[in-house]
DNA sequence: TAGAATGAAAT
DNA sequence: ATTTCATTCTA
C-alpha cells in the first residue's frame, strides 16, 4: 500500500512539543535507551484527539481545560467511532508498528517486572493465613524479604553480542516506595500493604537496539490518512453522562490529613481551604465550582434532584476524591490483602462519606453486612442506607486522595489523642456517630473517642474477623492487627 | 511524578 | 489473568 495519499491536509504542527516522550513508565532513562514502543491504534487516536481537542478549545471560547485530562473522554469518543473509523487507526497503529520492526529489529517489548508476586486468585487462602501473613509483613516493618520482584535479568538472551550487563546489584536497598511515607501522609497507591520491592530500577538487560538513530522515534509522522476527529459539543462538557452533578470538595489534600481530619463531614469542615459545596450542572457551561483548585470530590446526588446513577460507565472516573472512613480504609485493606476484593460501601452508610474508588465500586458491596445503617440526615439519603448498589452506582467516585488503602492503619493515622482511649465506651460507638458541631479538628468531641476505632473494628468484623481480644493497645506503631485472629 | 484512556505484548 | 507501557497533559 502506498504509504502516503498525502492529499489529506495535515494540520500544520504535526509534531507536538514532544521530544522527550517519557512517560513515567518510560524506559527512555534506561541505561541503553530503549527504544518507545509502538503506539497502539487507541494511543494513536488519543494523539490526534488531543491536537483536535486542544486547537477546539483555542478557538472557540470553551472552558479552557475541562478536564485534567483528555483520556477519559477520548475513551467515549473511541468507543462509539464506528468500527470503519477505528480501522484507520488500527491500520495506522499497524503501519507504525512495522515501521518500528523494520527500524528496530532488535527490539523486545520488556516491561519491568515491578508488581509483587501476583496472588494465586484460585488460592481460596485461609484467612487465618492471610492474617498471619499479614503480621509477618506488618513486623518486618520495611523489611521485605521476598526478593522475587527484582527485575530478572535473564531476558538478555545468549543471543546478544556483547557480555550482558546483568550483574544486577540483587540489594533490596533501593525500593521503589521511597517516596512513601511510612507514616506520614497517606498515598494511594494501588498495591498492597507493603509496597513492592522493585530492584533497583536498573533496567539492565542491556540490549541493543542499534542506536544510531536513536531519537527518530519521537519525530513521529502521524499517519495523514487518519478520519477527521469531529468533536461534538458535549465533547466538551464534563460529563456527557452527566446530568447534574453537585459536587462536594472536601478538604484537604493537605498533607497532614489524618483520618481524624478527614471523617469530618464536608458541612463541618471549615477550615480555611477546606470545603466548598456546589452544584454543577453539566448541560451548562462548565463553571467552575466555587473553588475549582479544591474540588476533590463528587457526592452522588441527592436522590430528589438528580438521575440515577444507572449510566456510569464502568470506567468513567474523573471524580477527584473522596475520604473515606477508616471503616472503609481497613474494609478495603483487608479485602486488597485477601486477594478477593470484597469492596465494601460501608463509608457511604454514614452521612457524608463518600462512597469508594470505582475500583473498589466495581466489586460487589458487603455494606449489607455492617452495622452502620442508621445515619440518614435526610439530605444525602444516598448515603443513609446500606448502600446496595449495582457495581457502576458509585463508579464515578473515585479516590485519589493520599489515603494508601491498602494499608492498614497505623497509630499516626487516628486523630491526636485516640490512641489512649478504651477501645469501646458506653454509649459511644460508631452509632452515636453525628455530625460534628466542631469543625474538622474536633474529631473527639465531635465523633465520639473511640468512633475511629470501633470503626476500624467493624471493618474487621464486616470481614469475619473477629477480635480474639478487644486490646487494641497500641504497641509499637500501627493497630495491632495480631490481635484479631480469624477464624474459619 | 501519578494518572486518565485502550490495546499489544509479556509474564 | 494480570501488568507494563506506548501518548500527552495537568496538578
Amino acid at each position: 500500500m502506498p504509504t502516503s495519499s498525502s492529499s489529506l491536509p495535515l494540520p500544520p504542527s504535526r509534531k507536538p512539543s514532544r521530544s522527550v516522550p517519557a512517560g513515567r513508565n518510560s524506559r527512555r532513562h534506561t541505561d541503553p535507551p530503549q527504544p518507545p514502543r509502538p503506539r497502539n491504534s487507541f494511543i494513536i487516536f488519543r494523539c490526534e484527539f488531543q491536537r483536535e481537542y486542544s486547537e477546539k478549545v483555542k478557538a472557540s471560547n470553551r472552558s479552557p481545560t475541562p478536564e485534567k485530562m483528555l483520556s477519559k473522554r477520548a475513551g467515549v469518543i473511541w468507543k462509539n467511532m464506528s468500527l470503519e473509523d477505528q480501522k484507520k487507526y488500527r491500520d495506522a497503529a499497524k503501519e507504525e508498528a512495522i515501521e518500528h520492526l523494520v527500524k528496530y529489529p532488535d527490539y523486545k517489548f520488556r516491561p519491568r517486572q515491578r508488581s509483587r508476586p501476583k496472588r494465586r486468585s484460585t488460592g481460596a487462602v485461609n484467612r487465618r493465613e492471610s492474617i498471619k501473613s499479614l503480621m509477618r509483613e506488618h513486623s518486618s516493618g520495611s523489611q521485605i524479604e521476598s526478593g522475587s520482584e527484582c527485575e530478572r535479568p535473564t531476558s538478555v538472551l545468549s543471543s546478544s553480542p556483547e557480555p550482558t550487563t546483568d550483574d544486577y546489584p540483587h540489594t533490596l536497598s533501593h525500593r521503589r516506595s521511597m517516596s512513601l511515607p511510612h507514616l506520614g501522609p497517606y498515598r494511594f497507591t494501588r498495591t498492597h500493604f507493603i509496597e513492592p520491592v522493585s530492584c533497583a530500577s536498573s533496567p539492565g538487560t542491556g540490549p541493543h537496539w542499534s542506536s544510531s538513530r536513536s531519537s527518530s522515534a519521537s519525530t513521529r509522522e502521524p499517519s495523514p490518512h487518519l478520519p477527521a476527529i469531529t468533536l461534538r459539543s458535549h465533547d466538551f462538557e464534563i460529563d456527557p453522562g452527566l446530568d447534574a452533578v453537585p459536587f462536594v470538595s472536601v478538604a484537604a489534600r493537605s498533607s497532614t490529613s489524618s483520618l481524624g481530619e478527614m471523617v469530618a463531614l464536608p458541612e463541618c469542615v471549615s477550615s480555611e481551604g477546606m470545603h466548598s459545596i456546589g452544584f454543577s450542572s453539566a448541560q451548562t457551561s462548565p463553571m467552575a465550582p466555587v473553588h475549582e483548585s479544591n474540588l476533590s470530590g463528587y457526592f452522588p446526588a441527592p436522590p430528589a434532584t438528580s438521575v440515577p446513577l444507572q449510566h456510569r460507565r464502568h470506567r468513567s472516573n474523573t471524580a477527584p476524591s473522596s475520604y473515606l472512613s477508616p471503616l472503609a480504609v481497613v474494609s478495603s485493606s483487608l479485602g486488597n490483602w485477601n486477594g478477593e476484593m470484597t469492596a465494601t460501601a460501608a463509608a457511604t452508610s454514614r452521612p457524608g462519606f463518600m462512597s469508594i474508588t470505582d475500583t473498589l465500586a466495581d466489586l460487589t458491596p458487603t455494606a449489607t453486612s455492617l452495622p452502620v445503617t442508621s445515619h440518614s440526615t435526610g439530605d444525602y439519603s444516598y448515603f443513609g442506607g446500606p448502600f446496595v448498589s449495582e457495581p457502576s452506582a458509585s463508579s464515578f467516585l473515585t479516590l485519589d486522595t493520599e489515603i494508601d488503602f491498602d494499608r492498614t492503619p497505623r497509630r499516626a493515622d487516628f486523630a491526636f489523642g485516640i490512641q489512649d482511649l478504651p477501645m469501646s465506651q458506653p454509649g459511644i460507638d460508631s452509632t452515636s456517630y453525628r455530625p460534628g458541631v466542631n469543625g474538622a479538628g474536633g474529631f473527639a468531641s465531635s465523633f465520639g473517642p473511640s468512633y475511629e476505632l470501633d470503626s476500624y473494628k467493624m471493618g474487621l468484623d464486616a470481614h469475619s474477623i473477629t477480635p480474639a481480644m478487644c486490646d487494641l493497645s497500641f504497641q509499637g506503631d500501627h493497630f495491632d492487627d495480631l490481635f484479631y485472629m480469624g477464624h474459619d
